[in-house]
DNA sequence: AAAGTGTACGAACGATCGTGCTATTGTTGG
DNA sequence: CCAACAATAGCACGATCGTTCGTACACTTT
């Protein structure tokens, strides 16, 4: 089966776009993203960065995309590894709080920041970063649900994922803000404290 | 007592200029602010309002000053009409979800927007920004604490106060970014549990 | 070999940005 | 009345934005 040269030295050059857009998004915004700074970054051509998607608001999409993967790659995936109840639960914060405090992004947990931004704008963008986050709250409300299926805690199961998910979240905010790693400690040692109280 | 008639006319297009200045960032961010653009809308000449602020980060922390005086009188002012104790921490809560809830600011919450904005900048609005936030912390922290001093809970402070901010900032999060008010109403179930379970 | 397609470039476009400069107008204090 | 001053407007600037167009090259398919 031949592959395409034309289509792998694309999608080469396509990621690497992607990673510099994902990466200057989770500090400067998606608003914040320009294809003349990107391409000069990386030393290609404006229009040429441009052909590749189309149009600035394809190149969001495909950060958000890109950023997906990531995500997904660090936090989510290697829950798989870990047996289904409360210690996948476990594992899943620890993996949260580790791809923000590891800084996989350099401005912190890129759908923290990208979802604050187009909270409250229509658009393509807007509901590509709300399928996104709502994706990971039924992620985090599935795994409660099948701790609490297999008789280890007893709890409201929507209620301890919110909070679960807003502890992570406001660690995030305060550690990317202020600096320093203390707000995951604080964040970690209150999601024990639930999991432990909600423990059957 | 003698007023100059040129500064009150200023300050008076200064305000409305902030005001709608606060209202656009809350939904666009702050560097999604253009001086052009307020001046349109308000039916002012683009360098009347430039020459009003002398730079566009003067503009931007000026606007942070605005939406702080607003979420001072909104979330802040208010719970000094409540004694003391736990009674003033669930006002202050209330008053917060509230703030969020009747959007004050189009966005959602001020500071939630702007702060996932320029968490990583550096720079002058993100130092405001920074101090902004710190101080609404050490509110939540401050009335902790007190009521904990009076006896009528008992808990570790910083966290308790970690744990309501991290509710609130969520459900702001969630309401805006998704619609409806049910976050508002699991977060208030979430901190009022938080309460009971710390009543002394 | 010819035709077609995807990548990449350079140049140019209209629009908008922040920011100067130069009035003009209305208010103040001497 | 007059000189100083603040608010506001008009105009122009250099820069940067997203986008379009024409072109050159690499590669695949026929």
């Amino acid at each position: 089966m031949p592959v395409d040269g034309r289509l792998v030295r694309g999608d080469a050059t396509r990621r690497t776009v992607l990673k510099r857009a994902a990466d200057v998004a989770s500090v400067e915004g998606l608003d914040g993203l320009s294809i003349g700074r990107l391409a000069a970054e990386l030393e290609l051509s404006k229009s040429g960065v441009f052909a590749l998607f189309g149009s600035k608001e394809e190149l969001q999409l495909a950060a958000v995309r890109f950023a997906g993967e990531v995500f997904a790659a660090s936090v989510v995936g290697p829950t798989s590894e870990v047996e289904p109840g409360i210690g996948r639960l476990r594992a899943l914060c620890e993996n949260w709080l580790d791809y923000s405090r590891r800084r996989i992004f350099p401005g912190g947990c890129f759908f923290f920041n990208v979802g604050a931004e187009f909270d409250a704008r229509p658009g393509k963008v807007h509901d590509a970063v709300a399928d996104a986050s709502r994706g990971f709250a039924a992620f985090i409300t599935g795994c409660v649900q099948e701790a609490k299926d297999l008789g280890e805690l007893q709890a409201d199961v929507s209620r301890l994922a919110f909070e679960l998910h807003a502890l992570g979240r406001a660690a995030n905010a305060d550690a990317v803000m202020f600096g320093g790693t203390e707000p995951y400690d604080v964040a970690r040692a209150c999601m024990l404290d639930l999991l432990t109280a909600a423990a059957a």
